[in-house]
RNA sequence: GCCCCCGUAGCUCAACGGAUAGAGUUCUGGUCUUCGGAACCAGCGGUGCGGGUUCGAAUCCUGCCGGGGGCACCA
């Protein structure tokens, strides 16, 4: 049980025991100073407003009732928040357990449930945009924190290499009047391509750009899908039939204007939507609820997580009612992720450099390595638009929050390696030793690593993360500033490199977790 | 017209309905006979505007103003 539970257990038999009987949910928060203690719970003013009673009577009331063996103090403080002192004997247990776990920590029991997130899907037709690339560290990141959080899961790219994108791609090689898309890679294509039957050659235009330039895209990325699934199989396979079928048979579609809908609106859509068209092709939307059905009865992924740009906010309700549909009610989460828009020179970049695309991400790794792309993508909220700042990010790169994090490491790496340890620390000696405040801190600032963990696991706001990263980082700094790690006294030096060599973990797992390399040295 | 996101320090962004709104960067000043100065410390500086709900609002509701994205028999 780890410490916020044990308060929330703590505070409910309190609440119990002191006769508060309502429904009320505990949140714990962390303290946002230390003179208000580790965390804090304002149940008490809850429970004032609904009965009538004075917060602070309640909140001492609570307190009376609260037991727990790793609180130092419980104090109570107007306007009635009850706030916890978690004892210093708990910290220096549990960084002694961040040693023994090395790589696992952070780690959450291990849940049954299957979970795929599937990201970037860019349409197979052109590189990979930073607006369609920004679905990759994102998606990248949630689904390794979901994984250590404790749940199997998938990484997918679903590729669109069937319909009328493909046909357009055809025609835009055999550059004809149906051409759409331009460009020195489609040049390139052209040349390469003799293919004279536009689907043909569109299907093997996008083959080519998926394995050339998305792929190689991704790799670059430091991204690793598990799974590369193709649109075009589940129209061979007879799925995309199938979901007709079971639309039809539960009586969810009609005819009107020589085209087939789909009524999405029973299922709580705002719109009815088209699944085949008066020409008789089959809309985008008839073959994601199949690759839907596929992933929930097939592959039988209790939860999907979609990540979409923003821009596909009027599809998700379609989606739903869809997979709603199928059967599969309450199981799909569509995450949305707002523009990119790069800057330079103060004004907004629109074209690649050379594709006569939108800006590419290769455009970005050209000036960025991956690790400070990331990062910076990482550490926005979905919500947010993202504005990349080319000149900024490029002028920062020495000054830069991700440099900061890896610096960090690689002075833990350093002090570890002056100090002639040559087996792994396994234990942190002498720990009562490790009084100061900047130590207290960064131990606190390491053990919080399996709550980011658990919070990014269950809201999805990944941005967290960096933000930690930088906070712990932060705390380390400051700590070394202070404390001199090789001090003569040995049993100082000890206690001292146990908890350097636990922030080495801690600091590790983060940045492992955002896919950024640990630098030993830099 | 309807729907979604955003508006926080000069700039890029945080803030789980909570306590004195935090980081980075910029600018000003300071800290090295010790483990890596890519660091540390101090200072300047902020919730677009108006109502409302609440013990408590950047956060929820509402009206403006501004920016972005949707509202297809395109994906």
């Amino acid at each position: 049980m780890n410490i916020r539970e044990e308060i929330k257990n703590s505070v409910s038999k309190a609440l119990k025991s002191s006769g508060y009987e309502g429904d009320f949910s505990i949140k714990v928060l962390r303290s946002q100073k230390s003179s208000f203690g580790d965390y804090s719970v304002s149940i008490a003013m809850e429970i004032g407003k609904k009965e009538g009673k004075n917060p602070m009577e309640v909140a001492e009331k609570l307190k009376e009732n609260i037991k727990g063996k790793h609180f130092e103090k419980v104090e109570v403080l107007a306007p009635g928040f009850i706030n916890f002192f978690v004892s210093k004997e708990y910290y220096f247990k549990e960084i002694g357990e961040v040693l023994k776990k090395g790589s696992k920590f952070g780690e959450s029991k291990r849940k049954k449930e299957r979970i795929q997130v599937e990201f970037v899907s860019a349409n197979p037709t052109g590189p990979l945009t930073v607006g369609n690339g920004r679905g990759g560290p994102f998606g990248d990141v949630l689904a390794n924190v979901l994984k250590k959080y404790g749940y199997k899961v998938n990484k997918a790219y679903y590729i669109n290499d069937f319909g009328k994108q493909i046909l357009s791609l055809g025609h835009s090689i055999l550059k004809d009047e149906e051409a759409k898309y331009a460009g020195e890679y489609i040049d390139a294509l052209g040349r390469k391509i003799k293919e004279k039957d536009p689907y043909k050659a569109g299907k093997m235009a996008a083959k080519i750009i998926l394995e050339t330039m998305i792929k190689k895209t991704v790799k670059k990325l430091n991204i690793r899908f598990d799974e590369w699934f193709s649109e075009s199989l589940l129209y061979k396979n007879g799925d995309v039939d199938k979901v007709i079928d079971l639309l039809r048979k539960e009586g969810l579609t009609y005819e009107q204007e020589g085209a087939e809908w789909f009524m999405s609106t029973a299922l709580g859509d705002e719109r009815d939507r088209v699944i085949i068209k008066s020409d008789g092709e089959k809309t985008y939307l008839l073959g994601d609820i199949a690759y839907h059905k596929y992933k929930f009865e097939k592959k039988r992924y209790d939860k999907v997580i979609n990540i979409w740009g923003a821009d596909h906010f009027g599809d998700v309700p379609g989606l739903v009612a869809g997979a709603e549909a199928m059967g599969h009610m309450g199981k799909l989460e569509v995450v949305l992720l707002q523009f990119v828009t790069v800057l330079k020179d103060g004004k907004t970049v629109r074209m690649s450099k050379r594709l006569g695309t939108a800006v590419t991400m290769d455009d970005l790794l050209d000036d960025l390595s991956p690790d400070v792309i990331r990062f910076f993508f990482l550490m926005k909220s979905a919500d947010t638009h993202l504005n990349f700042d080319l000149d900024l990010a490029k002028e920062q790169s020495e000054k830069n929050p991700v440099f900061y994090v890896q610096y960090a490491h690689a002075r833990i790496s350093s002090i570890l390696k002056n100090s002639k340890k040559i087996l792994r620390i396994k234990k942190v000696k002498n720990a009562e030793l490790l009084t100061d405040k900047r130590e207290i801190d960064l131990m606190k600032q390491i053990l919080r690593f399996p709550e980011i963990v658990e919070d990014t696991a269950s809201d999805y706001e990944v941005h967290r993360i960096p933000q930690y990263a930088m906070d712990l980082a932060n705390s380390f700094h400051k700590f070394y500033a202070e404390c001199h790690v090789l001090d003569k006294d040995m049993k100082l030096r000890e206690a001292r490199l146990g908890l350097v060599a636990a922030a080495k973990i801690a600091l590790k797992n983060t940045l492992e977790l955002m896919g950024i390399s640990s630098p030993e040295k830099m």
